[in-house]
RNA sequence: GCCGAGGUGGCGGAAUGGCAGACGCGCAGGUCUCAAAAACCUGUGAGCCUUAAAGCUCGUGGAGGUUCGACUCCUCUCCUCGGCACCA
């Protein structure tokens, strides 16, 4: 508003340079001349310049998008000016739930919403100087784009990549849709009131999980999905990241994301009880199925004490094995844990469970372990089931505490801290004390604190307690059995002192109630750290870490389990019962499901596996793919019909759903009635491959060639064409910059590099490298008012108006200047009136030439030149554009002060350069009897519109052609280059210190600034040095060479 | 809790061991003007001192350390932002 405003205002002043004027008839000469589009077949010197494709929102383009874009842009004509064949395409990511959405607000099909986003977009782009290679776009949502997605598709069920699997879901009661979890927020972040699934207003509570667009309570729902085998290459991913250039901690969070955790499989068989249901216990032990649990710490197996798995674990293949007494309750603590959302479950910190009667053998003690059911034990990693090691597992060790459970030491700690658990009935002070001593409180534990200390200061700590003690003794135990009381006043810290503490206790008057001598709640080890195994069988005396090695070896040979691997990287769930996407290629008859039979037999996988080249791709078992019944579409595209209603309904399935035009077919295998898929894809799918489409759009037909396998096999079917030629696609690829948001980090560009590599392992992609991004830069966001840019945050800054009234090129100055790429820079429009000025001085100052106005210190200038020149060209190619701008500004300033009566010229209108541009449609070469003469002086301008042209494309152009008086584009001008011994200064300032603090400066020939005595005497001449030179003796004298002299005087 | 990024004038930011605050915004004074705007010139980290010139002290979240010299390197600590989070 206020920006607005500002505008309004900042209108009524004088404009010299007419920047509307310039800049449309530059955008319309580009446009005709085709500068931007390279030829696709020469890729020699070719420079695949990707930017990140916006998805075509119908407000347009704000600001936060243009920061980005433009960021690319400069990089692009950079390299374009640097003798590159640049290739910079734009699209749109336009199927998807943000499009729809906005469509189902306005209440017309998103196809035609797009009808006018596209040509806004299109506009705004052109407006703001980015001229993309506008021949080769790619829209997502285009029949022509998604067919290949769904043919993507299809690959990957071929190749046993895509399967389907019972999956939890948020489900919005309301919205009738899946949601993800990025929808997934407070009642105070959504802005409303919670709702209950009837519409009912209901108490905000902590924890609450709300869908973001109505505020109802988000449901856990579990539906059937089409998920994608991404962790098959969960370990090329990681691998991958160690050769590519890009920023640190992008790699870390998709590292993190990936998260591996290595450790082993351990087997515990299930052991018969003693009330087993008859006929259970009649068919002995080879009827129960053994619990694998997944641990990092194997070396602690000597310390499980007891089991515990998840709810859905335990409803899945424990019930059957409970006995008739035990039955209700852990049924009734089941559907009670099912029914808490995940929030609210990790919300509680109190440890629930039950006891399930069962029991395992410790395969490493031989004993047999209580089986218990608690939530706290994840279903959906690892195996959902765990060995718990109180002793040295926080988790385990508070469950331990209040069921009351063995806590057996295996590993004695090397490590200098204890978490010591203490309970509340101490006084208040006692945290001061915590403080005091540097010691600090977990609140992990519902009925206490944890405190970690120094192994050194346990005796403090018995001091300390004494001091708040409020009544009654405590009593240490270590490892489950007693090791010493503490009163107020006294201690007794040896087992056997037993019966003097009860005397001691009696004659301070504290009653035998009081006095509980197995309450081991009091005080007790608990640590994960490194040590010496103990108590561990043959493993006694081996260390951890340093043996874990040996340990697992140990395991796999002891017959105990196997190394195995663990990750944080879940399958990728594609289906979205949605309208606005493709939809998933997929038809399922039921017929044939009732007879078994799906596409996916191992005949034809193996069949399929044969024309797979270049395999890399590792097939596991598919026993938990329910893939009966399934076929893929042979005939693509399946298209996404032109429906009225397209809203979601609730049903758990898509709109298309309601469609029986759409959705019935016939099978192809048995030509019963058959059911095509109603789910659409995942938006995500459809930005992993669209770089790889770019280069080949509008490539004839015949191009895109057949792929014959080498071995000459034909693919499965006879006119397979691919969605991107092959020659091209091998010049192009892999991108050379990929330049995009910090926010993609994970998701988009961890899908990205999988489809990539799934492409190259079926062979339909011929490229060295197995990555896609082998350079990615990642800048940051804009804010506005603390806030990223966003629609639903209300703070986005349309660039129209800006644009309007200073100019494409003062926008991009601005936003360019505002500061370094990678950072998070707060939009702001105070400034923006400052860069306009900075474009009327540099018009200004070409038009200053030598033979029209006297040039003073022209060495100075050829000086500043050289380095300005170095500068600019290192600082772009690190990204760091505002200070190459602050260096180009700089350049200007020394150019203005060279010209002797400025200071009179600056105050007058500039020449007036009004120049007929266009007379209807038609343009007009425009007279250039402005153009400057070839001197030094106006190389020097010269040298300040190439480096500027990158950032202000426009009226670099303008004054390229009219002033400096050339033919062709300077976008594709040479870029400057400097001459490294001009880069010096003749003469340079020394700063003197004494003693490190600056107390004068002297000025030294260039030439002369390796002659150590010479410099350092000219530095004792210096009266103000010598003052302090003389107020002490000089211990030391240093030198560094052309940079400074620091006396050590004392 | 874990991982990551960061903390420098009134503001955006610059300086990766060597003159802290480049460049720009804002602000103040001045020139021009009947006046204003625009434009241009000068000044602009804080404090002390001086008629003035000059000079001094402090200063990059805080506390220590390494160094002739630290915004920069090391240790500890506080705060802000972003992501992940009962991951066995």
């Amino acid at each position: 508003m206020t920006e607005i405003r500002k505008l309004h205002k900042a209108g009524s002043r004088r404009i010299s340079y007419n920047h509307s004027e310039v800049e449309k008839y530059w955008q319309k000469v580009w446009d005709k001349e085709g500068l931007y589009t390279p030829d696709i077949h020469k890729s020699e010197n070719k420079f695949y310049n990707l930017w990140m494709f916006p998805y075509p929102s119908a407000e347009g383009v704000h600001v936060g998008t243009i920061f980005s874009s433009t960021g690319s842009d400069v990089y692009g004509r950079f390299m374009r000016m640097n003798g590159y064949s640049v290739f910079q395409p734009i699209g749109f990511d336009s199927f998807g739930i943000h499009s729809e959405n906005y469509a189902i607000k306005i209440g017309e099909n998103p196809r035609f919403t797009l009808g006018r986003t596209l040509p806004h977009f299109k506009n705004q782009f052109k407006m703001i100087g980015h001229e993309y290679d506008w021949t080769k776009t790619v829209t997502t949502s285009d029949i022509d784009y998604y067919r290949w997605t769904q043919w993507i598709f299809v690959e990957l069920f071929k190749s046993g990549l895509a399967y389907r699997k019972y999956v939890k879901v948020n489900w919005c009661p309301s919205c009738k849709t899946v949601i993800s979890d990025e929808q997934v927020v407070t009642p105070a972040q959504a802005g409303k009131d919670p709702r209950d699934e009837n519409g009912e207003i209901v108490k905000e509570e902590e924890g609450m999980r709300v869908c973001e667009r109505c505020g109802f309570l988000v449901q856990d729902k579990e539906l059937e999905q089409w998920m994608f085998r991404i962790t098959d290459y969960a370990d090329r991913l990681l691998d991958g990241l160690g050769g590519i250039d890009w920023p640190e901690k992008i790699k870390t969070a998709q590292k993190n994301w990936i998260g591996k955790s290595t450790g082993a499989l351990l087997t515990f068989n299930l052991q018969p009880t003693t009330h087993p249901p008859a006929h259970k216990a009649s068919e002995g032990q080879s009827i129960l199925q053994p619990i694998t649990v997944f641990t990092t710490r194997p070396d602690t197996v000597f310390g499980a004490t007891f089991m515990v798995v998840a709810p859905e674990y335990a409803q899945k293949y424990l019930l059957k094995y409970i006995s008739e007494d035990k039955i209700n309750d852990v049924t009734k603590y089941i559907n009670i844990s099912l029914k808490k959302t995940k929030d609210i479950r990790l919300l509680n910190k109190e440890k629930t469970g039950i006891e399930t009667g069962l029991f395992a053998l410790n395969p490493a003690t031989k004993k047999d372990i209580p089986i218990y059911v608690a939530d706290y034990v994840l279903s959906d990693y690892g195996t959902g089931a765990i060995m718990a090691v109180p002793a040295h597992d926080e988790r385990d060790f508070a469950f331990a505490k209040k069921f009351n459970l063995p806590i057996h030491k295996v590993i004695d700690q090397t490590l200098e801290t204890h978490t010591v658990l203490i309970k509340n009935s101490l006084e208040d002070g006692f945290s001061d004390e915590i403080q005091k001593n540097n010691w600090y409180l977990t609140d992990y534990f519902d009925w206490g604190y944890g405190l970690v200390l120094p192994a050194s200061d346990e005796h403090k700590l018995i001091e300390v307690i004494q001091k708040f003690l409020k009544s009654g003794p405590w009593y240490v135990h270590t490892d489950g059995s007693l090791k010493a009381v503490i009163f107020k006043d006294k201690v007794f810290s040896i087992e056997n002192e037993n019966e003097q503490a009860k005397d001691y206790a009696r004659e301070i008057s504290v009653t035998e109630e009081q006095i509980d001598w197995d309450n081991k709640d009091n005080y007790m080890f608990c640590h994960n750290k490194n040590g010496v195994l103990v108590d561990s069988g043959s493993w006694n005396g081996l260390k951890y870490p340093e043996d874990y090695e040996k340990i697992l070896s140990d395991v796999e040979k002891n017959g105990w389990g196997e190394r195995k691997s663990q990750y944080h990287l879940r399958d990728w769930l594609i289906s979205r019962q949605r309208y606005w996407g493709p939809p998933i290629p997929m038809v399922f008859c039921s017929n044939c499901k009732s007879k078994g039979k799906s596409w996916f037999t191992s005949e034809k996988f193996d069949n399929y596996k044969k024309h797979i080249r270049n395999s890399k791709l590792e097939i596991r078992n598919f026993d938990d793919w329910s893939s009966s019944g399934w076929y893929p579409e042979e005939n693509l595209p399946v298209e996404l019909p032109d429906i009225q209603n397209y809203q979601p309904e609730g049903n758990g399935r898509g709109p298309l759903a309601n469609h029986p035009e759409f959705y019935k077919t016939k099978c192809p295998e048995c030509a019963s009635v058959a059911r095509r898929e109603t789910d659409v894809s995942d938006t995500f799918l459809d930005s992993a491959w669209y770089f790889l489409r770019y280069p080949s759009v509008r490539i004839e037909d015949q191009e895109s060639r057949r792929v014959e396998d080498k071995n000459n096999l034909p693919l499965t079917t006879d006119n397979l064409q691919l969605p991107w030629s092959p020659e091209v696609t091998r010049e192009w690829l892999p991108v050379d910059l990929y330049f995009g948001g910090a926010e993609h980090a994970v998701l988009h560009l961890m899908y990205a590099r999988f489809v990539w590599k799934v492409l190259r392992d079926l062979g339909y992609l011929d490229s060295q490298n197995d990555e896609p991004f082998p350079r990615f830069f990642a800048h940051g966001l804009m804010i506005k008012d603390g806030a990223k840019m966003s629609k639903s945050k209300g703070n986005v800054v349309n660039p129209d108006d800006y644009v309007e009234k200073y100019g494409a090129d003062t926008l991009r100055l601005y936003l360019m200047f505002m500061g370094p790429m990678d950072g998070y820079p707060d939009f702001r429009d105070t400034g923006i009136e400052g860069m306009r000025r900075f474009i009327e001085k540099l018009y200004q100052v070409f038009q200053m030439s030598d033979d029209k106005y006297q040039i003073t210190n022209k060495n100075k200038l050829e000086i500043k030149q050289h380095q300005t020149i170095k500068k600019v060209t290192e600082e772009i190619q690190q990204f760091k554009y505002n200070t190459a701008i602050a260096a180009i500004m700089e350049y200007v300033n020394s150019l203005r002060e060279s010209i002797s009566n400025s200071k009179f010229l600056i105050s007058k209108q500039p020449k007036n350069l009004t120049i007929k541009r266009f007379s209807g449609d038609k343009m007009e070469e425009s007279p250039t009897s402005q153009v400057l003469q070839p001197t030094t002086y106006n190389l020097y301008l010269q040298t300040l519109a190439l480096l500027l042209a990158p950032f202000a494309p426009h009226i670099t152009e303008e004054v390229w052609h009219k002033i400096l008086g050339h033919k062709s584009s300077i976008h594709l001008a040479k870029w400057p280059k400097y001459d490294s011994e001009l880069v010096k200064e003749e003469t340079i300032t020394i700063p003197v210190q004494i003693n490190g603090k600056l107390r004068g400066t002297i000025q030294i020939e260039a030439g002369k600034s390796n002659d150590k005595e010479y410099v350092l005497s000219l530095a004792k001449e210096n009266e103000k040095v010598n003052k302090w030179l003389s107020a002490g003796t000089v211990k030391k004298e240093i030198y560094i060479e052309g940079r400074l002299v620091n006396y050590v005087v004392s």
